[in-house]
Parts: structure tokens; sequence; C-alpha cells
DNA sequence: CGTTATTTTTAGAACGATCTAAATGGGGCA
DNA sequence: TGCCCCATTTAGATCGTTCTAAAAATAACG
């Protein structure tokens, strides 16, 4: 039996349609656009024989001839944290909604990955960038491999260094110190005195503003906070369990802890676990993010939402807004976040 | 004070390379691709050239001229599931590692919004697609937005309806029915005999091949299962919290259950509890997948791992295996799993 | 029927790269 | 000096679209 070799067949373009329509390759493109320039009869055969060749439109060569962009980058610091993922479901859906298409690039929180994969997906002509920045990542390197035009929303994160005033870039930021003090006060009002500040690297700028809430708080409350009060570590879950000790190397220790974030709360009651305390029960503690799994772990964990998918869409929309008007000026938006009270954060034992 | 009007310098291309170093573009364009074939001299002063004008390389026009992708597109039923979440984070480690970039697509479990996103995928030509579907799409809707010629990798679902012999699609499926035996014999030592299987859609293909593993080791030890002891749910934990009452509906109730998934497990634990019960004390139960918070949860979820962040770089390098063979037959890759036993498949309480 | 509007179609350049085939400029050598 | 060879360089076509300006076809009108 002959084996019937595949045909292998040329992609169709314009001009395979324009051939079998016998009209120019003009008509062929205003056909596809819709222009009501085009007679209907010509039209309904033009779309006709599209259909029957399977002709499949190609972005790319018409963005070259546009000058036009049809996707947006999205550049990640963590694509595996809950948070982070959700938040790339709503910049996707949006992105999507506008027509536009969504370049991925995760960078496991390294600068220099984050270096690699700017320059790779700039090859690309992303109409614009969000990013979530990796942490130690500076201003002026990322600066650098975008170069002076590009539109850039900055996501969750201050880059290092400073950018150059010429840099119109867009930021949305969580109201991170607000949020740190609302979980404060809330263990303040619920009894606690000695209250700790959990987890996170402090050099980061997240970290840095959800301490400053934190004691902002503590100051209003005219309590203080001993300088071992304030624990690193990294904001992983597993590095959080085994940061759990420094909690306990003070003394009095501290009756309550205000989380960097879901994560390092997480695995800080994991390390209660081990140490035999019960967190929610003679340890209290809150979270930040509200990550799906703080609803459902035991004790359920207070924490401040920020609707991280709903950022997501904020994120792509604000972006989609800035390529209209690429020169005015950058703007800074701080959405505001919510305290959601569990049991995590229960009372002092002896109140 | 004059406002300095920003320069709207436009985009620098090779044209501008070539002038400012009295060169032709053949040249510049060699430069840019390492060739050995310029000289020393000319090269260094392109280069430099290259780096004083911040050149930025414009793929998208190569990629016209030669006929060739740099992207894969990534569609995935469910961004926001950690265990996706992670997937896409192999997926794109490896995509970068190879140089191209991933286009993102996220479904939401919707046939319709697939074919949408897959329509718009496709016109930005990528190189090959990594299709996790969404439950209830249908292998001739997808084929016919993609063409017959486009390399696709199917992940962890297959679709309803067949395919034509012509498409060599490459599949990449969990060993469901493996895992789900091995979760199954584990309880089953454990001394339960009272086992039911909970969540999942019972139309999905997953489902069905999880169900036949459990049937499969229930059959081999010679343990009935009352068709009440099949329960369905949304694969989410929402939903299977409320599906918790359907298991004990039945008389006598099962003691142990292996569920659909983690995220089942976990919905089904948070009912547990509604209940009174203990999971990990009066209710043995296991899970699927091993996402991370399996392993944080108290009691901690017995599961089963497939690595998911390692199935994507395999999904990835796959795909871009495929895409050197375009004419080979399709491969069918089933990943083994792995049982994880931890402290929620308790023995029965009256062992 | 000739003119002017109006509608519809189109030739050819352009977008920014690559590729082919051929041109250019030395050196070496007879 | 003339010829060949080698290393470099380049003109011009090309990829699949869109755009501009103008041509062609049709309608409208005195």
């Amino acid at each position: 039996m002959p084996s019937t070799h595949a045909p292998i067949r040329r992609k169709v373009t314009l001009i395979d349609i324009a051939a079998a329509c016998d009209v120019s390759r003009a008509t062929v493109s205003l056909v596809l656009r819709n222009s009501p320039l085009v007679n209907r009869h010509t039209r309904e055969r033009v779309q006709a024989e599209l259909q029957r060749q399977g002709y499949i439109y190609n972005r790319a060569a018409a963005n070259l001839r546009k000058r036009t962009s049809s996707s947006i980058a999205l550049v990640l610091n963590d694509l595996a944290n809950p948070f982070f993922a959700e938040f790339a479901a709503g910049v996707d859906e949006e992105v999507g909604a506008a027509g536009f298409v969504t370049l991925l690039g995760s960078t496991g929180e390294s600068p220099e990955r984050q270096q690699a994969v700017l320059s790779s997906l700039i090859e690309h002509g992303p109409g614009g960038i969000i990013l979530s920045p990796a942490e130690g990542s500076d201003a002026s390197r990322v600066m650098e491999s975008l170069g002076p035009q590009m539109p850039v929303l900055l996501f969750n994160r201050e880059l290092g260094g400073d950018l150059p005033e010429s840099a119109h870039w867009d930021r949305l930021m969580l109201d991170n110190a607000h949020g740190a003090e609302l979980a404060t006060m809330h263990l303040i009002e619920q009894g606690h005195r000695r209250i700790a500040f959990f987890g996170g690297h402090a050099q980061s700028s997240s970290c840095q503003q959800r301490r400053a809430g934190f004691m902002k708080a503590m100051k209003r409350a005219r309590l203080k906070v001993p300088k071992d009060y304030l624990v690193e570590s990294a904001p992983t879950r597993l590095d959080a369990a085994r940061a759990c000790d420094a909690l306990f190397a003070s003394d009095p220790a501290p009756t309550a802890a205000v989380c960097y974030n879901d994560a390092v709360a997480l695995g800080l009651m994991l390390g209660l676990g081990q140490r035999g305390l019960q967190p929610g029960r003679n340890f209290a503690l809150t979270g930040f993010d509200n990550i799906g799994e703080a609803a459902m772990v035991s004790p359920s964990l207070t924490t401040i939402s920020t609707a991280p998918r709903e950022r997501g869409r904020q994120a792509a929309r604000l972006l989609l807004a800035r390529l209209e008007h690429p020169q005015e000026r950058g703007e800074r938006t701080i959405v505001p976040v919510e305290l959601i009270v569990r049991t995590s954060s229960c009372p002092p034992l002896a109140a």
C-alpha cells in the first residue's frame, strides 16, 4: 500500500484567497477588517473562501505593518504563589477581553532571570508590561532592557534604585501600611499587649511598609516593641516554620503576631503546632493576602484581603488605558485593603 | 519655563544602525546573528552602535521572514488552581530556556471561552500549543480553530469526541487509575472496609479513570461499593464541603474516602469538621495532586504526588521536541504517580 | 450622451527583518 | 600586469499584512 504522504500545505495567506476569488489582496484585507467599503457580494464570496481554505489571520504581519502591538507582557516574581496565580488569571481575563494576548514570564525572585526574561519578552514587541519585580532588582537595569518608551505598570513592589524622571511608569500598590495597621489594631482590641511582627525580608519594600503600619498602631496604643519582636524569614511557609523558634527566644514571649503574609502565617501555624501551641487558642496571629486556603485551614486565618484576581483585572485595565495616552505622567494607585476576621486571632488566654 | 517636549523617538531599526555605521542592513543583520562572516572591526563598530542607540531586536519581523515561530501557547482550564499554576511555572521555565516565549490563555472551564482563547492565540502564530482542555470541550471544534498542522500537546485530560487520524497530537497524562488504586489500597491496608470515592464530575475523563482505579482496588479486596459511596461534586473546596452531607446519607456510612483531588479533600475536611468529625482521627481520607498546602494542613493530607512543576517542564520538552519532527505520529505519555502517606489516612477507630 | 458623483477595487510601497546571489577589494602568484 | 581566490560586503527580493492614492466601474443628472 502506497504510504499517502501527508500533503505539507503551506499556510494559506491573503494571496491565496485573493487568487481564488479573483480579487486583489487589498480587497480581501478590507473584508477581514469588516470595512464598509466592500460590496456585499464580494464580501460574501471572500468570506466563504476564507472559511473554505481555513485561513488564519497573521497578526504578527499586520502588527508589523500597522506598527501596533496586540500583546501585554506579564512578568511575575513567583507564579506558583497562589496570590500571583490569581492575579495572573485576572490579568489574562481583562487582557483577553481587550483582544490582546498575554506573554508570560516568571522570574522566580531572581533579578538575573528577570533581566533575561525581560529582554526576551521585549523582543516580541508587547504593547506594555505588567511587572511584579523580583526582590533586589533595580530600576536602572530594568529600564535599560525595556527602553524609555515602553509602558510599564509596576505591581506590588517598588524597584530598588530610582527611575529617571523621563519614565512615566504607573504603579499599583497595595495599602500595605494600612493593612498591617488594621491587623495590629485588631489584635490590640482583642486584648493583646505583646505583639510581634513575623516574617518577610526586612529589605523588601512591602515588608517595610507593613512593619511601618504595625509600628504605627503599636505606638498609638503606647505598646513597645522589643527588637526581637521583629522576626525575619523568607516569605514562604517552610522558612516561616523554621523561623518560629526566634519568636520564642525573647522573654517574655509575644502572645500574638502580625504576619507578613498568609504563606508565612501558615508556616508559623505549623511551627506553633510543633512547639505544642495551638494557634487560635493560646497564640493569636493574622496574615496578609487572603489566599484561598486562609479560609480553609484550621483555625481559619484572620487576614487582610487584597482580592488578587480583581487586582489583576485592575492592573490590566490601568495598563491598557495607559497605552492610549503614552505621554501622560505616571500615576500611583493604592488599593484599599480589608480586614477579614476569622478564628486565628483569639484573645490572649489570660486576658 | 518651556516644557521640554519629550522627543518621540521612532523605534530604532537595522536601518538606523546601518546608516550610522555606514554599512548595509545585511551586515548589521549578520552581526546580530553572530555570523562568522563579518570582519572583527566592523562587528565591534556595529555592536557599539547597537548598544548606543538602544536597539531592540524585532523578533516578529524576523519570524515573518524566516517563517518560524518563537512562542508556545499555554491554554489552561484553571490558572488559579495551584496545581496548574505550578504546571504553568514549569512550562514557562523550560519554554524560556529554549528561547521561546509563553503565550498564556486561561479558559475558566468554559468551552466557549476556550474557543475564543484558542482562535485569538493562534493568530499570534505560536509554534505549538499545550492544552489542558476545559471540561466538556470537544475535539472537532478545537481542531477546527487550530487547523490540522498545529502541533498540540494535550495535558491532563482527553477531549470529548474524537480526532481525525490525520492529527498527530501528543498526550501527557497522569496515571490517574493507578494513583487512585494506590490510595485505595493504602486505606484498605489501614483496615478500612467501607470506603467511598468522593468528588469530581463523573463525566470528566480524569474522574472516570480515578474511579476505575478505585473500583479495581476495591474489587480485588472483595469489598463492595454501594452506589451512594460514589459522590460527585465540582472539583473545588467549596462545593466539596457542601457535598459532604451526601457521604453520610448512606447507612452504614463510610469510614474513609478516596478524594478526587486535594482541593476536594480539603473541602471534605471542612465539611467533616462542621459535622463534628475529626479528619485523621475518626475519618480517613486521601487526596490527589500533592499541592503545596497538602503538607501544611492539619491533619496533613495523604495524597498522590504528580509533581506539577516537573510535569510542566516535561510538557514543554515534549512539545518542543515535536516541533522538530512535525510529521511523526503522536505519542501518549503516561507519567507515574507516587503515594505520599501523611496523617489524614488514619486506621478506622474500631479496627 | 457627456459630465460629475459615488461606490468599489487595486497597484505598489511600506513595516523590519533575512536570504540569495552577486559584487567588491585585496593578496598571492605567475 | 593580469588572473584567481578568499574574505567581506551588499543590492534587492521576500515574508503577510495595511495603507495611500488613484483607477475603474457604476450611478445620477442635465
